[in-house]
DNA sequence: CAGCATATTCAACATTCGTTGAATTATCAA
DNA sequence: TTGATAATTCAACGAATGTTGAATATGCTG
């Protein structure tokens, strides 16, 4: 799938660097941690990817393309079965999060570890704005105009607040904090995406139809 | 209004960690930058609050009481003006929001750096669960209870999880990252509390009804 | 096998980190 | 003013960090 032929240790430093970063951010890692971690020394890391700024570009971007091809291919999928005026408020919601869950069920701990690194990035005052803006802006935009279309007369400000909210309540699920466990004594699992979705994507929709469906108020 | 009068200078240093803390996070951030920001030598940090650990759980717990009391008070206020059937939705969510928006009003840049420590506290798998539990979780849930009294029926389960997306959406908020502000080509102000909870208010609420006044579906 | 490029380790560097104990200054009651 | 207590600075420590250049191992090509 990649595009040049990964030695298997680079791809190793990468995985770990992907999960200890996820957890305790870019300053909270040391690159002796990840070098052990990978079961390498710790020259290698500065050998492949350079800096530890570039490390964690290269973690960053690994899964980008990825990502945004299935979620677009969703998007896309749910256009086309709908019909000429385009999918409701739920289809693109749902177009712009399963695509996050079917990472998890492949049972692949290296994609929840990446989407909790979205979380901590995206969270981020520092990195936030920075670095999620040049990998995801044009699908998010292209997510966004399709839920225009499903809400005809949308004021552009109600829109992206709206989308502001989703994004936090995506933003939180991928972090897995294990606050929700705590907080409903059992009865919700962070690391249950399938149910966590299952409720986010009416709560949002009904969100989205009540903030941008409102008849028109006084300025 | 605090408990035992403090020297300037520990305020000062109280100030500045909260400020870098809330921007690159716990171990982003250095005990001689605080210092430096403060105007003051590397070692008075440790003279008035011990370990580096201490300084940031001193940072957390500063506000937390004055918070908590602010939200307390908005929910009981409501609680009071409503009839017997207690408040709505959207009154319960309202007095969940708005005290940290008159934080920001108050012109302190203080209490808009430790919303955004908590917000980045919140987010993560690391410092989530431990730290927020032990100050917010008595007032989050007695909220979720009012909640509860406003949505007739809800189950346990939808109830947390539409919590968790108000958590999320407003986590997001407090971390003020200017993502927004960008997608949105400046029509939406991450510094913009105030827009920020007149969208939040009828979106989650909107969800909370949708999701948990839903008719009983097959398990 | 020889040769070469790539991958990996080894050893070391200058810096910076959190922390501490001693020295100095400010505060303030007696 | 004196003396004591708190606040602050000074100086320094050992440990850990990111990075680099040289040395060694590995894998591939001819």
């Amino acid at each position: 799938m990649s595009r040049k032929k990964p030695s298997p240790k680079s791809e190793r430093i990468l995985d770990v660097a992907e999960e200890l970063f996820a957890l305790h951010g870019y300053d909270g890692v040391t690159l002796r941690q990840i070098a052990t971690g990978a079961g390498v020394d710790v020259a290698l890391a500065s050998y492949h990817f350079g800096k530890k700024l570039d490390l964690f570009n290269a973690v960053f971007e690994r899964r980008a393309g990825a990502l945004n091809e299935a979620r677009l291919s969703a998007l896309r999928k749910c256009q086309e079965s709908a019909g000429g005026e385009g999918p409701t408020v739920e289809q693109v919601i749902e177009a712009f999060l399963r695509p996050l869950e079917i990472a998890q069920e492949t049972g692949d701990k290296g994609w929840t570890n990446y989407l909790a690194l979205i979380a901590y990035i995206n969270n981020s005052p520092y990195w936030g704005e920075k670095m999620m803006s040049k990998l995801f802006d044009k699908l998010v935009l292209e997510f966004i105009e399709a839920l225009r279309r499903a809400l005809p007369g949308a004021r552009d400000e109600d829109l992206f607040w709206c989308y502001h909210n989703l994004s936090g309540a995506l933003t939180l699920t991928l972090a897995q904090t294990g606050r929700i466990d705590k907080l409903s004594a059992g009865k919700c699992l962070s690391s249950d995406f399938r149910a966590a979705y299952d409720h986010m994507i009416p709560f949002t929709a009904a969100g989205f139809r009540r903030v941008c469906s409102a008849e028109i108020t006084a300025n």
